[in-house]
RNA sequence: GUGGAUGUAGCUCAGUGGUAGAGCCCCGGAUUGUGGCUCCGGUGGUCGUGGGUUCGAUCCCCAUCAUCCACCCCA
């Protein structure tokens, strides 16, 4: 039937107004917790020079071969909707001279774009809330960042419900070198690899650490350790992480195989899984990129940062019903007036008590109709009072308070009494 | 890009080779100015789209599009 009409592109979802109250509970969270960690929000265009994307996250990766929407601009440039955010941050960051001398908390949240198969908590538009750091070089804001999640997870309720894997990439000098062993070791075996393996092997070598494939167990298990091939500093940084985490009383798995797909990971990556979604299940992931900004044309910056996945985030929250009612948005007062005259003055009144009571939440009437059709609107609009306007109580300067909730009598009031009257009826 | 499942009313779904049904929702009435419960009535569908088979297709066949799930990849 909408097969002739236009449709949203495949992917790409609208919000409707039952979800929101979700994203705004979500949303109010994220905010509020950048706030109380003292990190700066940050906007940066949906759009950006393809380089960009090409450069950061690598030429190789799936994400850069296949997956981006790129276009031609009039004027002959190539665009691309973002991918991720980081690549962008990094941009924005150094274009304005937020990373000379000095160190950055930055955070970011919005729409990014790959061009997908969708399936269960993976879309063409979907949301990341981002946060990065720059100029820090220590393994204490890289635990910083891990606490901060790990607080949000407990306000949402749902640390039960995820687990944290950490690994270390080592530098990249030692993450270059630690790949040539690998795909020498896999060349030798090559009999033994599967089809993805092989394909892997010039594309994202590490990843096929992590096959499921029961054939290349055996193969894999004796396969050389990244953790044995890491550099000195990169030992010490990853074991104080580890030191940090386990005196903040934080879990986490130790998991060699986590190994993140874009190329600008360097030394610790993590991720946040969940068993609650299906296939799907990283919730949350990032890591240290600090050969970035200088391969992006700035001067050496050690930088951390990680992404979340809100759709998953939403989804889980979803099933797990963990979204309180209060932050379900809902109506004190519903006005409404019987009649043309009574109609008009209810929506003067509406006025007048917005501005007297500016936190009183309430909507009049409008599109007329009987009586018995306008308290039933009264009613589904979930309003906790209906303030009833008819002739009589027009002609008496006088409105009737109705409960819609509560086993209690409507009362006659004088308009003048209204205002003070209000907030006592809807205190507790 | 690959594979599987599914497309019938706004929503959730029945159904049959002879041009369609329920529940919910919505609207009206029973109650000249009073909702939630109940009862009565009503609006609403070229059965995803295009072909084919057939006297006749929503049903069978083919194609196509869309959605969902999985692979791949990733948040």
């Amino acid at each position: 039937m909408l097969s002739k009409k236009i449709q949203a592109i495949r992917g790409m979802n609208d919000l409707l107004p039952e979800q929101s109250p979700l994203w705004q509970y979500f949303e109010g969270k994220v905010r509020d917790l950048m706030r109380r960690y003292g990190y700066a929000e940050i906007r940066t265009p949906i759009v950006e020079q393809t380089a960009l994307f090409a450069r950061s996250i690598g030429e190789v990766t799936d994400i850069v071969e296949k997956e981006m929407y790129t276009f031609e601009d009039r004027n002959g440039d190539s665009l691309t909707l973002r991918p991720e955010g980081t690549a962008s941050c990094v941009r924005a960051a150094m274009e304005h001279g937020l990373l000379h001398n000095q160190t950055q908390r930055l955070w970011y949240q919005g729409p990014m774009f790959r061009h997908e198969r969708p399936q269960k908590g993976r879309y063409r538009q979907f949301h990341q809330v981002g946060v990065e750091t720059f100029g820090f070089e220590g393994p204490d804001v890289d635990a910083e960042l891990i606490l901060l999640t790990a607080r949000l997870w407990q306000e949402l309720g749902l640390m039960e419900h995820v687990t944290l894997e950490l690994n270390s990439l080592g530098s990249l000098e030692a993450r270059a070198a630690y790949r040539e062993t690998l795909v020498a070791y896999f060349e030798e075996h090559h009999a033994l690899l599967d089809e993805d393996s092989r394909r892997r092997l010039t594309s994202n070598p590490l990843r096929i650490l992590d096959s499921k494939n029961p054939d290349m167990a055996a193969m894999l298990d004796a396969a050389p350790r990244l953790m044995d091939h890491l550099d000195a500093e990169s030992r010490d940084h990853f074991a104080a992480l580890t030191a940090i985490l386990d005196d903040a009383g934080i879990d986490y798995v130790i998991n060699p195989r986590l190994v993140r797909g874009l190329d600008y990971y360097s030394r610790s990556v993590f991720e946040w899984t969940t068993t609650a979604l299906g296939s799907q299940g990283t919730v949350c992931a990032g890591g240290r990129y600090d050969g970035l900004v200088e391969q992006l044309g700035g001067k050496p910056t050690p930088a951390v940062g990680f992404a979340m996945g809100i759709e998953r985030l939403i989804l889980l929250l979803e099933t797990l019903e963990l979204m309180p009612a209060a932050a379900r948005p809902s109506l004190d007062l519903y006005v409404l007036g019987m009649g043309e005259a009574a109609s008009r003055a209810a929506l003067l009144l509406g006025e007048e008590l917005r501005g007297a009571l500016p936190e009183l939440r309430l909507q009049v009437h409008c599109g007329g109709g009987s009586f018995k059709s306008q308290i039933k609107k009264a009613d589904k609009s979930g309003a906790r009072l209906a303030l009833l306007l008819g002739e009589d109580e027009l002609a008496e300067g006088r409105v009737t308070l109705k409960f819609l909730r509560e086993e209690c009598d409507q009362q006659s009031l004088s308009r003048e009494a209204l205002v003070s009257a209000l907030p006592e009826l809807l205190a507790d």
